[in-house]
DNA sequence: CAAATATACTATTAAATTAGTAGGAATTAA
DNA sequence: TTAATTCCTACTAATTTAATAGTATATTTG
C-alpha cells in the first residue's frame, strides 16, 4: 500500500500540474486547502520533493512551489520512489530499496523471489509510463464518460 | 511491501507443500526451525491460516499442520490476502480491504485510482495463477539453471 | 490413567514505522 | 521595514507490525 505521504505528494503534484506554467509558483497553503492535506505535513513533503528535484521553489512573499519539469515528464514511479514507497513486494527484488532476506540461502534460486520479480516488472511497466499529464487525461475521460 | 507475517506464511506453506501427503501433519517447531521463523509467531500465523481454511491441524502428540488442499490449488494471492496483506496500492481499489479516500470527491472519476486499478489487475493476474506447486517448480528450474 | 507432546486461545509487550506538529531562521516583494 | 513565504531541525503522537507469555485443551502412548 502507498503511504499517505505518497498519496499526498501525488495529489499536490497534480494540483501543480493542472496550473502548470514554467516557474510559476503556487503556495503550500493553497495546495493544502484544495487537497485537504495537513499544512505542515505537506510542507515537509514538498521540501522532500524539492530535494529530489521534482519540484522547484521560490522563497519569500509570492513564493511557492512549481514543477521542475513538464507534467508529461514526471512519472508516477518517480513520485512513489521519491516519497519512500518501494514498489516491489519484497526488498530482495527492489531496485531502490534492496535488502537481502535474512533466511534466504540463495537468492538466485528462490522461487518466491522469481514470482515477485514478475509482479514488480508488471507494476513498474505501468507506473513508469504514466505521467502526471496522463492522470489528468484519464480524469477528463472519466468525467466525460460519467456525464453521458 | 509484504509483511514479514505474509512472508513467513508463504515459507511455512512451502515447507508443508514440499512434504505434502494428504492429512500428514508436520509440527510447528520443525517448520520454525527449518525456515528460521520465531516459534510463537509462527504458531499464531498457522492458527490464522487454519481459520482461513488454508491448512488443517491435528492436536495432541504427533499432531501438527498440513495443507488442506493440494499444493497446486493454493494460490499466492490467497495466502497474501489471508495474512492481512492487501495487494492493491490504494484502499479504494482493494477488493478485500476496501476503504474510500477521505478527500476524493468522486471515486469514479479519479485519475489516480484508474491507474492504480490497472496495476492491481496486473499484479493479481500473476499472483492468482501462481500456486505453491508453481513456486517449487520455479525453484527447481532455477537450481538447474545455476548448476550448469 | 498418567505423562508427554502437540495445538488453541487470549492477552500483553516491544519495536518499528508513519503521520503530524512546533517554532524559529532565512528569503523576498512591496 | 513589514508581511508573507519557504527552509530546516527537532519532536511527539498514533498506528501498525512483530514477537512473547502463559494457560487451556486435545491426543498418543506406555
Amino acid at each position: 500500500m502507498l503511504q499517505k505521504k505518497t498519496k499526498y505528494a501525488i495529489k499536490a503534484l497534480l494540483t501543480l500540474a493542472k496550473e502548470y506554467k514554467e516557474q510559476k509558483p503556487i503556495q503550500i497553503s493553497k495546495i493544502a486547502e484544495t487537497e485537504k492535506i495537513p499544512r505542515k505535513f505537506l510542507e515537509a513533503i514538498l521540501l522532500e520533493l524539492r530535494n529530489q528535484g521534482i519540484v522547484g521553489s521560490r522563497m519569500g512573499a509570492t513564493g511557492g512551489y512549481y514543477l521542475s519539469k513538464h507534467p508529461e515528464e514526471i512519472m508516477l514511479s518517480t513520485i512513489i520512489r521519491s516519497t519512500g514507497g518501494p514498489i516491489a513486494l519484497l526488498p530482495c527484488v527492489s531496485l531502490n530499496f534492496y535488502e537481502s532476506c535474512a533466511e534466504c540461502v540463495n537468492e538466485e534460486t528462490c522461487g518466491l523471489r522469481d514470482v515477485v520479480l514478475e509482479v514488480r516488472e508488471a507494476s513498474i511497466k505501468i507506473l513508469s509510463k504514466t505521467s502526471l499529464a496522463d492522470i489528468i487525461k484519464r480524469e477528463n475521460k472519466l468525467i466525460k464518460k460519467f456525464k453521458v
